[in-house]
RNA sequence: GCGGUCGUAGCUCAAUUGGAUAGAGCAACAGGCUACGAACUUGUAGGUUGGGGGUUCGAGUCCCUCCGACCGCGCCA
């Protein structure tokens, strides 16, 4: 059987040709159909003639309605794979035939978890960075938007055959650490002294108690009478490695795996932070001023230069992560960075490194906005200075994983977004992610119901050409959108296109499920409408695969 | 002050990366359950895309400039 892809590029070659033929020079190599914004004008569009117009010197108009005509005469299959071709205010606009359509739903079922994955792999290598925190507290709720999209991206890339690394960096380097052992000290020694004092500075959440009565248990009274140079390293270490732990489990439990979990404070003892300032050094890119060592990064757009390595010889923040980034280039193509919201400042900096490295633009810098938590209409205060922050784990524990992870992605990653708790526990029809796996679940209840031989009929797929109503071929046409959609959610990093993407599928599912009743007295229409609806199983549960969401088959 | 991210319907957000008449969901208003899951569904109304200028066949999208919001600006991380 003729595959899909094969006739929209026998399609897309003839109008090519008869472009070429039109206005032989300056034709693009190929001729672009993608679905117009609008389907009143059809089922794909180009605007090639509008590309044209100028160096021909004619009216776009007038040069689609001969490259129409040109392409019929130029490839005898053209009527039969298409409804129609039209030219319209300089876009030409094609309407395929259903026998199209329904290849599609046929191919979907002959793939089935395959369909729209890559079939090579793209030979690209990217290092993908998300998540990463300091080792001093819970995740809080921003960390689940980063997580989301991150692992999101991640599959996305994956299914398009980009082999991808995905990276967290312990941020447990730096004087943070310190604080966190002077901290976790003072809970072990209030355990005892309630009047101990805890530090000016400290980290004041209650998520420390239980790891003061840890530290209790396993260091007994041993630093109590010691100096801080003593118990410090100790409780540093006991703390971060405690939290590190807590962390990797909230992780597990929101369906995060990463490939690399990098401390940042072995990137310095194993010499790849010396390595990089060394690269750096060799670019002529190092000036030592003040005893200190500085990165020329004005030289590269920023508005002054940085320390990389502090007059004691300790580098600085920056000085790691430009060693580190140096270290995923050399190890990749590319780099995706996704951050919080609270680093804005820092992304121009990024983005100066590949560019310091003569790999400008090797680094894309994603920006997981700000989320704005309300329950019951009120905003839900997280504010990690005043300690009252919201872990990841109490809203997973409040809304569950579905819901989290669907919503945490169904707004584009640069918009600030708001999350409502009370919207995201509803099990409601207000509720987007609940509608996706309830069609998911209609679907498969649909199918248990369907008597053996019907179901065996229906994955043969063998009286596809019965389906002809609006609705059934408006859902097959939505669910070849598929394979584009995951495409251009690796490409342009934005998963959420593939949450709605899953919505509209829900609800095109709805309006045929609406018109068109599965299981009928016509064992053929039957057969097909079982076909269309297993082929929409397959895809609403790789959207939602992909989105790390569980696609039920009951609720 | 310098830099970053933004500003789209009453609210929450889209817009296939420069395409045709800017779209969905809530909320509002008017309807619909004797079918396989009504956790649904049909329709109506809602806009000078913050303001202004520019680039071109064509701008929510790119450039400049104001206004406004948030965040950075340390030999902290």
């Amino acid at each position: 059987m003729v595959s899909q892809a094969d006739d929209l590029a026998t399609v897309a070659l003839a109008f090519t040709r008869a472009a070429a033929e039109i206005v032989p020079d300056g034709t693009p190599p190929s001729v672009a159909f993608e679905p117009p914004r609008n389907p009143a004008f059809g089922d794909y569009a180009t605007n090639v003639a509008l590309q044209l117009a100028k160096r021909a010197r004619r009216p776009p108009q007038q040069l689609a309605m001969e490259i129409v005509a040109r392409a019929y005469t130029l490839e005898p299959r053209l009527p039969g794979l298409l409804d129609e071709a039209t030219a319209a205010a300089g876009f030409i606009n094609v309407r395929l035939a259903p026998a199209y359509w329904q290849r599609g739903v046929h191919t979907i079922l002959a793939q089935g978890e395959a369909f729209g994955r890559a079939l090579t792999p793209s030979g690209e290598h990217v290092s993908l960075e998300f998540g990463s925190a300091n080792p001093t507290g819970p995740l809080v709720v921003v960390q689940g938007r980063t997580l989301s999209l991150g692992d999101s991206i991640a599959k996305a890339m994956r299914f398009c055959g980009i082999d991808v690394t995905t990276e967290w960096v312990i941020n447990d380097a730096g004087s943070q650490l310190d604080t966190l052992g002077r901290s976790l000290y003072a809970r072990y020694r209030q355990i005892a002294d309630p009047a101990f004092p805890f530090p000016q500075d400290g980290y004041p959440g209650s998520y420390l108690l239980p790891l003061a009565d840890a530290a209790r248990a396993r260091f007994a009274g041993a630093y109590d009478t010691l100096p801080e140079s003593d118990w410090l390293p100790a409780f540093a270490q006991f703390g971060r490695d405690a939290l590190v732990r807590e962390q990797q489990a909230t992780c597990e439990r929101f369906g995060v795996r990463f490939d690399r979990w990098q401390s940042e404070k072995e990137l310095h003892s194993s010499g790849a932070v010396e390595a990089g300032i060394v690269a750096l050094r060799e670019r002529g890119l190092i000036e030592e001023r003040d005893g200190a060592l500085w990165m020329r990064a004005t030289l590269f757009g920023d508005d002054k230069d940085r320390v990389v390595v502090r007059s004691d010889g300790r580098p600085t923040y920056y000085g790691g992560d430009v060693a580190y980034h140096y270290d995923k280039l050399e190890r990749n193509d590319r780099a995706i960075l996704i951050i919080g919201p609270d680093h804005h400042g820092y992304i121009a900096r990024i983005k100066l490194i590949p560019a310091a490295f003569g790999k400008p633009g090797a680094i894309d810098v994603l920006i997981a906005q700000q989320i704005t938590t309300i329950r019951n209409g009120e905003v839900v205060s997280s504010s990690k200075r005043h300690g009252d922050v919201l872990p990841l784990d109490d809203v997973l524990d409040e809304v569950g994983v579905d819901a989290a992870r669907f919503f945490f992605v169904m707004m584009s990653a640069d918009s600030p977004m708001t999350f409502d708790l009370t919207l995201a526990k509803e099990q409601s029809n207000d509720n987007p992610v609940y509608y996706v796996q309830y069609g998911h679940a209609r679907i498969a209840s649909i199918e248990r119901n369907a008597p053996p031989a019907l179901r065996q009929a229906a994955a043969r797929a063998t009286t596809l050409e019965r389906l002809v109503a609006p609705e059934e071929l408006a859902l097959a046409r939505r669910l070849a959108e598929f394979p584009g959609v995951v495409r251009s959610v690796a490409m342009g990093l934005a998963p959420h296109r593939l949450a709605r993407y899953a919505q509209t599928v829900a609800a095109d599912f709805t309006q045929f499920y609406g018109a068109c009743k599965v299981l009928g007295d016509d064992f053929d229409v039957s057969a097909a409408r079982l076909s269309l609806s297993l082929a929409t199983k397959t895809v609403l549960s790789s959207s939602l695969g992909l989105l790390g969401v569980r696609a039920p088959d009951r609720m």
